[in-house]
DNA sequence: AATCTTTCTGCAAATCTTCGCAAGAGCGAT
DNA sequence: ATCGCTCTTGCGAAGATTTGCAGAAAGATT
């Protein structure tokens, strides 16, 4: 295990100190693999430190992602964390329909960003940065439902498919 | 008073009824002007009609959001709101570190927005969208304490002024 | 205007997330 | 290995936001 001394560095590195609550947050979240919410991180945890209070995975997971080490992602206002695997920048767009999540590669972005901080002075921190919108599918889905009535007021939440892995899920398939 | 009427329409037109209480949200932050949070809201609407219920303003805020006729900001995890007047679209720049939210004119984005749309079929919302980063002022305080040690794990929250901005400055009422 | 149907609201309870504080745990010096 | 100074954690409580439900209100119909 490397990436458990890249994390000890990381912390030293910025004054932090090395716990087994930030070790085991980290291992957990990158064991699973995709967006994870931060019941289901606090889950896996337990599975070894069974004492691990929630609001301190919530405090870990903030601070790891302040250090990079993770990327946080709002999923339907509920927040979720993926590993942060070194040189695999991406920004994330979350579907408001499905809450399906795809990555988008970070060469738009990286234009943005430079066009914001040469412009405005600020420097846009794309780890952060989640986008919502609508899917290719759910678009489509959109276009024909729409007669005009009967919208209910609650969001919608079709596809129950919100926080298991997603890996990529627009580009490729589905119908 | 002509944007009651163009409420009212927005709202038959999708379907929804119109009540006191929906127009009374859409009253108050317009009145407000700059992005106001819920409980601002709250407050305000309260002036007039004093049983309105908190959960209804957030009900409330995020359905006129979802119609396009707020704009829904999170600020240091909290919602904000802010009318959407018609014809000025923009992003929302929000600094980590001082909470000051900048706005960036769609000029940027709207590449973005096609680039996403083309590539990866996802349509950006580019209303709802919020980006986080840090701000010019900012990011040279960063830059001098960068003597490498007592991180408080606590967020900064230096400039307690969160909201003041770019064309507005003195949005006056708080508490 | 009375009635009917469906949507909305107010209230309370549930969730998600953060915070304050005292006890516990790192890490450097002894 | 121990001591001491801080940073962290666990825990309870508070804050922010959402949800379920029953009664109130909107809009269509008569």
């Amino acid at each position: 295990m490397q990436h458990q001394s890249d994390t000890t560095e990381a912390l030293r590195a910025t004054g932090h100190r090395v716990t087994i609550q930030r070790i085991a947050v980290l291992d957990a979240i990158r064991e699973m693999e995709g967006h994870v919410a931060v019941d289901q991180v606090a889950a896996k945890v337990r599975e070894k430190h069974p004492q691990m209070d929630l609001a301190t995975v919530y405090r870990t997971a903030g601070l790891l992602s302040r250090l990079h080490l993770l990327n946080e992602v709002s999923i339907g206002g509920v927040s979720h964390y993926e590993y942060a695997a070194p040189g695999k920048r991406h920004g994330h767009l979350v579907c408001e329909h499905c809450g399906r999540t795809i990555h988008a590669s970070t060469t738009h972005l990286d234009e943005l960003r430079e066009e914001l901080l040469r412009d405005t002075g600020f420097e846009l921190h794309l780890e952060h940065l989640t986008m919502s919108g609508l899917c290719r599918d759910c678009r489509r889905d959109e276009e024909h439902s729409h007669s005009g009535h009967t919208h209910s007021q609650a969001q919608h939440h079709e596809h129950p498919m919100a926080s298991g892995h997603s890996s990529n899920a627009g580009a490729g398939g589905q119908q």
